[in-house]
DNA sequence: CACATAAATAACCATATGGTTATGAATAGC
DNA sequence: GCTATTCATAACCATATGGTTATTTATGTG
């Protein structure tokens, strides 16, 4: 129905620990596991199994450099998100649609 | 910090079986509880409870006609979704905000 | 080498969540 | 008026989930 993997992203942004840290990588770029906890107002623990839930469902990915990880956004993870709205919404169907043909025209 | 809406909207879009009744109404309109409860694999009551967390979410609707109770997608609903998207992730803020630039040329 | 720091994993716990059956309240139909 | 239907709510239950405190494994640093 719904496919795996935008099952897997829907329910990793549904809490709201994960979604601070993804739009914290988003806005900010990439920070390590360190950082991340601080100020989270969770452990560390915590914080590295929520990471561990977005780089699954594709929306973040760790990069090891010695003993720390940074974890950046993983841009076409939200792709998923795009897509849904896309095909299931009339509404943004119609207003997104349009705006791609315009897309396409322009690049002709 | 994400506003109520947003994370009511996620959190209603988690449950794949949301989502399902979701996209159904999406796709063949309004429908009553007893035709959404046919073929869900859940019971009535679990539809219910389902449509009251998707109308808490500002996702569907119902309108009351005698004893049935009719439910449709409330298009605007998914805005939190198109403006999380657009707001957190630069690529899709872009590409989103590019296209939103042209159709607001076109209008004039 | 000894020690500190970083992050992942293990083991555990309280609670949120999605499901169930039973019941209630309102409306339709014979 | 009696009965059936539709939906919402109540009460309850098993499990998923998000959190915690160890602990382990690497990697730096004095």
């Amino acid at each position: 129905m719904t496919g795996a993997a935008t099952d897997a992203m829907f329910r990793a942004l549904a809490d709201p620990t994960r979604r601070a840290i993804f739009e914290r990588l988003a806005s900010g770029g990439e920070a390590n596991v360190h950082a991340l906890t601080h100020g989270s107002g969770v452990s560390q623990p915590a914080i590295s199994k929520h990471l561990g839930q977005l780089a699954r469902a594709g929306l973040v990915r760790g990069r090891r450099d010695g003993r720390e990880t940074f974890y950046g956004v993983e841009p076409e993870g939200v792709a998923p998100l795009y897509d849904w709205m896309r095909h299931y919404t009339a509404f943004w169907n119609d207003r997104l649609g349009r705006l791609e043909d315009l897309l396409k025209r322009m690049d002709q």
